[in-house]
DNA sequence: TTTT
DNA sequence: TTTT
């Protein structure tokens, strides 16, 4: 195994940040990552929109400092996590599990004496995954919601599955 | 923009080939890769299965060279596309276009001085990507398929789409 | 063979762009990569300092853009290089020689209307590589030196160790 | 800062594994990478020889499984470390920091049932970096040479360059 | 020889 | 000083 994402764009969104019911802290956003060129000139879609997950002082470090718009590296693993919608169908999910992102803006963006530059790492984890694979997780018969779904409610997410 | 992938995984079948109307080759497998330890001791899923899209030459290579089980590296880039299912719902796709492959095992695998590693590179092309975005591509009304989800007829790809 | 190297950092000076014989463009520059951390506290060296190259039409393009200070992304592959200095000892040169780099500052730094992230490639090349290897390039005698050391003079490359 | 490295290559000989005084194990080893194709058709220099250092338990792992001609993928951030040799002179040694290895090639190499992939992990260490820089850790006048040229004694590094 |  |  070796599984090594980097890329740079710009947060679609201001940062989520949500808890597992055990306090374990999670913060999600999304990169628009610029394509090269779309040469062709067709100019619709050119970028891709690559949902990152951070995880414990990470997520709160990125949930404090990014926001919409900003400039970001983000460092990580690709990971595929599927859940049943409520239709009773298997649904897919990719994601990036960020163990390293570097806030290449500062907050007064641009005003170069002020920062401009700073990271921050997950100390030590090389990442996380939080479960997802149906039957270990979901004791019950009901069409399984994708935990990230924001409903109001805790994130839906057994501490067992938090592998670090 | 900044945007690159790394991947080591084993092949969890044989590579499909397929063409697009205008005759360009675009192959597509799934690497399975495997997961750093999951500690806890929950045995049940200990891999990423990533779909690997690549095009051209680098095709044509794959589709010859690769088969299920095999091991393999793969650089590229993630792409995000998005087609309507027949239902209407907007359903996204993640997949990694891959712009170089190595073969880190021969045919005759363990015969050490018959090959066991070589490669294939994107030969100038930077990856590709096939549209995607609905709207513009499908003049009809009906929902719109994934036009790699196989059906024995040709890929529904216009050649306006490869952006090389 | 997979080689892939990715930098963020900022330049130590201004970007030197010379010409080989034949006209090719080679820029170099030198990356102050911040290290993760240095714990203990010994303040010294927290920087790795790496030199970068880059060819052709990247660069012109760093060359006209990077300055000193400046933020910038880097993605290339490692090369190992060497020549016999004047004492008739072997030297190991290690660059990365760059086929992507991203300008994560504008001019006017921190201006976040007037740019503050662009973007220049390789175009198909995935790099170069010139020569070194002292003595089957040099019919002459003499101790070889460093073709990169600026001595006013266009740089001794013969074109045939441009491998693009 | 961001720093990542990715090889795939041979070991040019087996792994040295070494010593700080205060008992860290430190292995080195030297990756052919191949070029990615030497175009021209000059036969010479189609490789990079990169060395790699790794540190603790991924030392050990590697000086327990990596041999002479091995294929091998490792994963880490360059380093730039310099040292005064014996005529005065700094000396600049560029090195990969290994923070995870994998092994391509089984003991038995071919033989795919008795293994032919596995890997191995920096538990939670970002890399290592053992100081150099001559002045502030020499206190004395002598010139320093570098802690690795091996002279049979146990490596010259102060744990304290260590950071972690 | 180094950048913020 | 280099690997297949």
């Amino acid at each position: 195994m070796l599984n090594r994402v980097i890329l740079i764009g710009r947060l679609t969104r201001d940062p989520e940040l949500r808890y597992t019911p055990a306090g374990v802290a999670v913060t999600q956003f999304t990169l628009a990552v610029d394509r090269p060129f779309t040469s062709g000139g067709s100019k619709e879609r050119e970028a891709d929109f690559i949902p990152v997950v951070t995880w414990r002082q990470l997520a709160e470090t990125c949930a404090n400092y990014l926001r919409k718009g900003r400039l970001a590296a983000v460092e990580g693993r690709i990971q595929v996590r599927n859940y049943d919608n409520n239709e009773g169908k298997r649904v897919y999910v990719t994601e990036v599990i960020a163990d390293n992102v570097r806030f290449l803006e500062s907050a007064n963006s641009g005003n170069r004496e002020e920062g401009g530059y700073s990271g921050a790492n997950a100390g030590g984890a090389s990442g996380g995954s939080y479960g997802g694979g149906g039957g270990n997780r979901s004791g019950g018969s009901r069409g399984q919601q994708d935990p990230f779904i924001d409903d109001g409610k805790p994130i839906d997410i057994s501490d067992d599955d938090l592998p670090f």
